[in-house]
DNA sequence: CAATGCCCTATTGTATACAAGAATGCCTGT
DNA sequence: ACAGGCATTCTTGTATACAATAGGGCATTG
């Protein structure tokens, strides 16, 4: 589609891997300059690959502020969850309705390199793996359009996963993929809709299950687990909270 | 969301509107300098509105040729009307979920719109009102995603009922949606699922209708037209055909 | 010693200048 | 007269330069 230069693609890419990957989190800091010194490229180039990623959802930009990951709300991972319910939901209808046995075979592949990189203690590798396995099912129903929403909302759930989810919570799903594929190889639709959906309802269930108290939480509340650690630079363990606009994190080089 | 620059924004959604409209149509040229000298920005803020119509799958950017406002091909038509189907269900479901009885007057407004507009021969000004009538449905769900991509394919269908539809194919829908809107009053779920999907079959019937037959003519058949009526400067009517990648349109100025 | 206001720097927003590629029209040769 | 190749020109792709603004550090004062 979009295969003008290479060099801009492939630097798109790579920065929308380190996002989905976490290897950049939530509320970190793009700065232009910084980026094309990185990638060899001018602002210009930066800038569309930022505007590109803001459509998708990935960063924030403009007001004259460094662009930075966003930091999904909680009715932003609400909201997320329901699309993405819906789209899954018509990939196994039209994946089932066109379905080949050799799809089982890509798709059982593709599991391998989940575990192998589970396995391997690759936990944020495997974070994305875990999503490609959507985007590439979602492949399979022949829909361009629907690939490229599905694809948006599970690089969005990473970002949710990032903020919300516990830190494990990725090998978990290798399971529900590979009943997911029994299903779509039996050929048995009911079940292929009930498994898919179940899957969605853990993933989303990993994300904010954790969430579930912080609700409630009064600022002060939090806060107040930042006083009482007073001089460290991350706020006490067990919690994965986040400030949202936090300005205790310097991060400045 | 994006409230950057007033101007900036203030160009996209005039373009934009202008190509739902149908005041520019698929095929047509959108050169920067033009749009830069038109709206009183450089091309830089030019380039930028077009990578985001891009990205909405509205025009097509790259390759060194100037921007064009997208041909949807019939394989881009059935995804997109597909993918429609599957975000309109949701919006129902979600609409009926949080049903509001004043939702009914601004619906009912939004109509009276439409049927003025229809009826003052304003027939582009109908065709958008049209597509908003499911964009300011899919607000009421709540749910932001769904509203963004529910009006990326609304946009879209537009440019295919451009492509393909047939030209008297707006106020058709009017009674359809005035029948959404009692559905949903009435709290039927199965009813209002029922007459969603019949306007969306409706609406997708309208813009391929037409095309079945020429989906298998052939560029020469297509040219004849042309060559018969040569000395005019429009093919013979009742064909509201277009050729794709047309050399025959001069159109420089 | 703490709080506050100001200046300065760092970073984005916008425009312009430069480079490269593609299409078109013209010229020439047969 | 027609076909083919070449040059010109128009348009996009990329980088750089300039302007504006927000945030942070520092000095000053109560």
């Amino acid at each position: 589609m979009t295969e003008k230069g290479n060099r801009s693609e492939q630097a798109y890419l790579a920065l929308r891997r380190a996002i989905i990957e976490q290897a950049i989190r939530p509320g970190d800091k793009l700065r232009e300059d910084e980026l094309g010194a990185l990638f060899g490229m001018s602002r210009t180039l930066v800038r569309q690959i930022l505007g590109r990623l803001n459509a998708e959802g990935l960063v924030t930009i403009g007001g004259k502020r460094p662009a930075t990951v966003v930091t999904p709300s909680l009715d932003d991972a609400l909201a997320v969850f329901e699309v993405r319910r819906a789209l899954e939901r018509e990939v196994i209808e039209l994946v089932m309705k066109r379905w080949k046995p050799e799809y089982a075979k890509t798709l059982e592949a593709h599991v391998e390199e989940e575990v192998a990189a589970s396995g391997a203690g690759k936990e944020r590798v495997s974070i994305r793996l875990a999503g490609e396995f959507h985007a590439l099912l979602a492949g399979m129903s022949g829909n361009p359009v629907l690939v490229r929403y599905v694809s948006e909302v599970v690089s969005r759930c990473s970002l949710i996963l990032a903020v919300y989810g516990r830190p494990h919570s990725a090998e978990c799903g290798v399971q529900e993929h590979r009943e997911i594929i029994r299903a779509l190889k039996a050929g048995d639709v009911a079940a292929a809709r009930r498994v898919m959906e179940h899957h969605i309802g853990e993933v989303e269930a990993r994300a904010l299950i954790a969430t579930q108290a912080e609700e409630s939480r009064s600022l002060g509340d939090v806060l107040a687990n930042y006083v009482r650690n007073a001089g460290r630079d991350k706020p006490a363990s067990g919690s994965v909270t986040r400030v949202p606009k936090s300005g205790a994190r310097k991060e400045r080089r």
